[in-house]
DNA sequence: CCAATTTAGTTGCAAATGAAACTAATTCCA
DNA sequence: TGGAATTAGTTTCATTTGCAACTAAATTGG
């Protein structure tokens, strides 16, 4: 290295895509995303946001529809619909909050947990070929950036 | 640290989302897209996938539909809609490669160019407030990591 | 050479998406 | 208290998306 670090941008105002950071998280994701929804799509016959409604359940139910948007970052309306289908499909139940009744308290059903259990291994399969490209030091380094931008990127979603 | 690199995946067969790369880089992803879409969206009437295009474009001119869905893995589908869209909207003008009838070689118009240029700097702003949460050095460091793990991702979604 | 295959890009159609408006339950505070 | 403001979740509607099938051009190999 002779220049010290990147910056996508060039002296004539153009954007170096190559070195911007949003672009490489977005081309990035969307290939593990894709790679992963074969897995389970075929199989399964789940969608991207139905397998995630169920990730989120499989470890922190009980959670309202609400919790799961807040952790995937997906919108509202798209999990509402995913949770939607799951529970046409009996693979979750919904149970009325007691505390507060506008919410409703998400967990797997039994089939909801044996489909889970299936899909878990493919998912860390994925993952390990994944970050089979990392030593173990990378990956914690890995670990501590992603948790840096996650903080950052939270409080930009807001603004 | 203890207990050595995590591992997202517990005795019990569950999966501990918020350990999960896949997971993890689809929720900072989803956030940042978000609040990028959200700057140049309302002021300039583009769409993610309209602007990647010119991105693409702005840096990589003259190039095809194909070139562009490659270099940011959206489906040749919606490239070639954006694309549409921006020629009719008289962003992008297009002339029949003359090597090869079936391809397009794809620029900014001049006016593209404009538009192009008065987005780069929020994009850059908005990557800069991102980025500040890491050091020089990590951000160093992030682009090797990014580097490995896309190199690998490429090849996991042909398989 | 030219028929068979591959590649670039578009279109039809059904499904997924999201902003905005809505219902229903809860909280806030005058 | 009780009405105003907030929050959870759904529905409506217009748009976006993507698979599959298509057209057109280029390449391959017999």
């Amino acid at each position: 290295m002779s220049a010290g670090e990147k910056i996508a941008a060039k002296a004539d105002g153009r954007l170096v895509l190559e070195d911007f950071l949003p672009y490489r998280l977005s081309v990035l994701t969307n290939r593990i995303s894709h790679a992963l929804a074969r897995e389970y799509g075929a199989r399964f016959g789940l969608s991207i946001a139905e397998w995630r409604v169920m990730a989120v359940l499989g470890r922190f139910a009980p959670a309202s529809a609400n919790e799961v948007s807040e952790r995937t970052a997906m919108d509202k309306v798209r999990v509402s619909r995913a949770v939607a289908r799951l529970k046409r499909s009996g693979l979750i139940v919904a149970a009325t909050d007691k505390a507060d009744r506008r919410r409703s308290a998400l967990r797997l059903s039994a089939p909801g947990k044996r489909t889970y259990r299936r899909i878990v291994p493919l998912a860390l399969g994925l993952e390990a070929e994944l970050i089979g490209a990392l030593t173990p030091t990378e990956r914690t380094t890995l670990d501590g950036l992603l948790a840096k931008l996650h903080a950052r990127a939270e409080v930009l979603d807001r603004g």
